[in-house]
DNA sequence: ATAATTTTTGCAGCTTTCTGCTTATTTGTA
DNA sequence: TACAAATAAGCAGAAAGCTGCAAAAATTAT
């Protein structure tokens, strides 16, 4: 295996999983540790990963996520992902939220897509910065530190003057009767508007926030236009769901 | 078989396999490895591969390989940024720029400081974001993939509307002729608009900026209030600011 | 067709790069 | 604090690369 092509089987890795060890490398590759451990020394000097003591992070991690928390069910949301990304299409105009679950869907973007994402969530706009073809449009305002989001009038005024094709919206509770419930009052302001301004509204979460409930209520369940998750269309929990007339992922 | 024949046998194998070695299609093609090494070393001077030790890849792989830089002379920066933070106090109103000296800066902010910091560079967001007590206040506005800050028409009017204690801007060329001058437009409307709403004007640059020039004007050199550098006040490289009415940190 | 000229190729000798190993040092943790 | 793991530095063998040169091949001119 040439040096290069097994650097850029590292950079994969690294992209992939957010950290990787040098140890585990080493195995996979068959070369000794001391040979990663010079790939990712070489890397690092070129910024494509931070290395650190027994591998190396992924730059993303400590720029997007600093606080270094690992992701709760990150493979779950990496599936949501994938499912919801298939519903963008070039030229559209896209409204998103915050959340771990839209983070992992700016990653899945695919690299040839063309379109226009709005957003006040700094890592959301993070992640979207670093796609290729991406336009990323900021809403500005005063940034909730919880959220990580802006929020306040400029805000909801900006999103009050156009009309997307797309919103994605990461939620925090779903149920039939309540709807999309959250517990942010800022945040579910914002989310109220976003919905309004938007043709067709996606609802991302992972199953576990199936049927809960929370505070504060941000729309009816009918509002909602495609619902994704984790699970197969199929699955029993979902069917309360199709059969109130959302599509379900 | 002729040159030509043998190199685009050469770059359909590089298409094909994405990789190839120069032992490999030494044997396969029954020609030294001296000639393979010229032919792949043509090749690449014309872009159709890229040349590595050992053999040569497909340039779909240098794709993945394109990520960030490695902050340039990250420890002058961070001094830079200590002397910057003294600046500061409780309740301030501060604009800022981008760049990687006020990156630091940010990080650089002790966790007691109460203030309020407009920025609509998203790398420095993400900075003040996590400091415990500061107010982030985000300008919208459409992202420049190039300088990862919100430019137009939105932003440039948000930063009018306001008059700020002090302006940080991290800078690219200064020197007492001309004054501050950049290469990016759309992020020269911007500074320039920040001078013009703040009390105070802070430039951040490290030593090897003063007395260079960039294509587009900023500003005049009087409009600064104070200049950090990495080197100390009474630095020969900086007496002729001195002289010029700044302040020098 | 033949000679002159240019290009291409292989080779020898020398330099550079790469990789694994050893040893000494640092780092993280129990 | 002490112990194990990880790292850095230096070294050596092998592989790959570079340079200049001369022979071979191809091209052009006469």
């Amino acid at each position: 295996m040439l040096k290069r092509e097994r650097q850029a089987y590292i950079l994969h890795q690294v992209n992939l999983h957010n950290k990787v060890l040098s140890t585990t490398l080493s195995n996979d590759i068959a070369v000794s540790e001391d040979t990663i451990r010079r790939d990712l020394q070489e890397l690092s000097e070129f910024g494509k990963l931070i290395k650190v003591h027994g591998g190396a992070l992924s730059h993303s991690f400590s720029h997007i996520a600093q606080t270094s928390e690992p992701i709760y069910a990150q493979q779950q949301k990496k599936l949501i992902a994938q499912k919801a990304v298939s519903l963008i299409s070039n030229g559209m105009f896209v409204l998103s939220g915050g959340g771990t679950t839209i983070i992992e869907l700016a990653k899945a973007l695919p690299p040839a897509l063309f379109a226009s994402f709005i957003s006040g969530s700094i890592p959301a706009i993070s992640a979207y910065m670093h796609h290729p073809n991406i336009d990323v449009i900021v809403l500005g305002g005063k940034l909730s530190k919880t959220a990580k989001i802006t929020t306040g009038p400029d805000a909801m005024a900006r999103i009050k003057s156009l009309k997307a094709d797309l919103c994605f919206l990461g939620i925090n509770a779903i149920n039939l009767e309540h709807g999309i419930t959250d517990n942010d009052w800022d945040v579910v302001q914002l989310k109220q508007q976003m919905i309004a301004s938007s043709q067709k509204v996606i609802c991302l979460t992972i199953s576990e926030k199936l049927n809960t409930l929370q505070p504060i209520h941000v729309c009816e369940a009918a509002k909602i236009d495609v619902l994704v998750t984790e699970l197969e269309p199929t699955h029993p929990l979902l069917q309360p769901y199709v059969e109130a007339g959302i599509k379900v992922l």
